[in-house]
DNA sequence: TGTATGCGATACCGTTTGGTTACACAAATA
DNA sequence: TATTTGTGTAACCAAACGGTATCGCATACA
């Protein structure tokens, strides 16, 4: 069970990101975690293991029970990786975006965003 | 080779990123992507066809080539997957940000956060 | 027409993945 | 002290992964 081991291959996992997802709310000792799981509690040890090795989630040992909290700082690297690529899906729409920012901008000038909305963002 | 197939697990092999990376230049066709790698040519294009399965690239045949095109929107899955994540890295104000938005919450009820705090999530 | 090219498809292979059951053991609790 | 609780670890397994070599077959070209 040794290999690569990097935080692309990490998240490609859909119980480890679930895992990523509870974490992010508060830590939690591992067997809350396995809790919130289908699958035996050994398999979320080992998922926990590769999130640990690549840096997204530490553990704080507590007497016996072992607490998760994520550092999701980690996908930072992720996040750099694909805006790269943001260019290559916004371009055609951009024009339409402003135009609709504005408008919002002239309705409600006064609502502020305080939140890095890493401007053009679609869905 | 059948299984689970979605963006986060064709992005999680460096090859694959590499590939993508060399078609956001431009379209190419499948000999020319083998020859920027070490491995088989068949190697290649079982890859292309990952990335084909998963809306990350589209094929135009052409002849008897075919030309693979990145089709970069299909990571805006990933982008906003990553983002939610964002106020955990990015400034340490982000902590004391979402305490003070929890206690004017508190405070006033009716003012909604449009951020999910989502506390406890146990079964 | 004969030959080279581009590529899919198949068969095969070793390794990794994601899961299991079973056991061990220290820490907490009764 | 006896027992429960939280967890690591080992052994095992089927499936998937990433790769190869090879064959076949249109398409393009000489």
């Amino acid at each position: 069970m040794e290999a690569r081991r990097d935080v692309f291959q990490a998240i490609a996992d859909p119980t480890r990101r679930e895992i990523i997802s509870l974490l992010s709310f508060q830590p939690m000792n591992l067997n809350a975690v396995a809790g919130n799981f289908e699958v035996s509690r050994p398999a979320i040890s080992k998922h926990i293991k590769i999130l640990t090795e690549c840096g997204l989630i530490t553990i704080r040992q507590e007497g016996r029970e072992r607490f998760c909290e994520a550092r999701l700082d980690k996908l930072n690297e992720v996040s750099e990786w694909v805006e790269q690529y943001r260019k290559f899906w916004t371009e055609k729409l951009d024009a339409l975006e402003l135009y609709l920012d504005e408008l919002q901008t002239q309705n409600k000038p006064k609502q502020k965003t305080k939140k890095h909305v890493n401007k053009k963002r679609r869905s």
